[in-house]
DNA sequence: TTCACTTCTTGCCATATGACAAGTTTTATA
DNA sequence: TATAAAACTTGTCATATGGCAAGAAGTGAA
């Protein structure tokens, strides 16, 4: 069980409670990264693929329930179980194609787009963490998040 | 050797010319997504990786000269060379990395930061490629890159 | 309950960038 | 060279979003 807060292991299972990566910019700027909900995978994928780790931090936004997988472990899965190795072949795809969506949209799609995008993909999500996290995930700030929010809403 | 205009193949080492990947989203953008020039390997790799194919298009926008690897061939390579495995594990790493910064930018950036950054990177592309390419990769409008243009030179 | 702290909202104004259209320059081709 | 096509620039105005600060609402702890 981890505790709101900073961790430092990147092979989860998380059961439940909400997770973000995040990376600090050149300017000190703190952007989310990924936001994660309860049935989602936690991996530093090039790390544990390819062994280059991405110096990407994971924090806990709430007490969360997961379950780790230790890397020698994960190695051995991967080589002796088939479905397990296809599965995880199928979710470092998933995840290189989500990140490539979501370059896609920050270049293509409006703010407000973005975020009515997230909230229909990932509704527990939106509702359970802070906007901050949420605002830099989408490419905007908090306030201009609200604003969004208010214009939807009303 | 290649002619401007589509091509259908994906795996290749680049001798000169210029290439550009690009998708086209929903709304019937055309938004570059790579650009390669002398030397760079084009790979859609989560296909040669994980048989995942992108749909994602390929364009000669000039005449190029490159080597074309087919896809047996990789594998055996893959499978057997071990150099030639690592060299394509860095390539693949890299790859991601250079996504991940991009989205980064993006988000964190202004457009002129992006067109400088670009520029210190890649300057042979800058130099060669229409600038309505360049701006759609730094997530912009032509009319905006040349106005950025204006501003650095003058 | 009360107090502090964080989160969220709102107002005001500034600014980066887009949309569109009209020119200008460059490039390719007959 | 002549001509058309593409690429690039520029003007005018609109709009999305940011920056900053103040206030409101929610949260947790003594």
């Amino acid at each position: 069980m981890l505790k709101e807060g900073q961790v430092e292991k990147k092979y989860w299972f998380l059961e439940s409670g909400f997770i973000r990566s995040y990376v600090v910019d050149t300017e000190g700027n703190d952007i989310t990264f990924n936001l994660y909900g309860s049935g989602d995978v936690i991996i530093d994928y090039p790390l544990i693929f390819f062994f280059a780790p991405t110096r990407e931090n994971i924090q806990a936004l709430t007490d969360c329930v997961c379950w780790e997988i230790i890397f020698t472990d994960f190695q051995e899965m991967f080589n002796n179980i088939l479905n397990f190795r296809e599965q995880q072949r199928g979710l470092l795809v998933g995840s290189y194609f989500a990140l490539k969506e979501h370059s896609i949209s920050l270049i293509a799609d409006q703010a407000k787009d973005r975020y009515l995008k997230l909230l229909k993909d990932k509704p527990h999500i939106v509702q359970n963490i802070s906007l901050k996290h949420i605002a830099t995930f989408l490419g905007i700030t908090d306030t201009s998040l609200s604003r969004i929010r208010k214009e939807i809403s009303g």
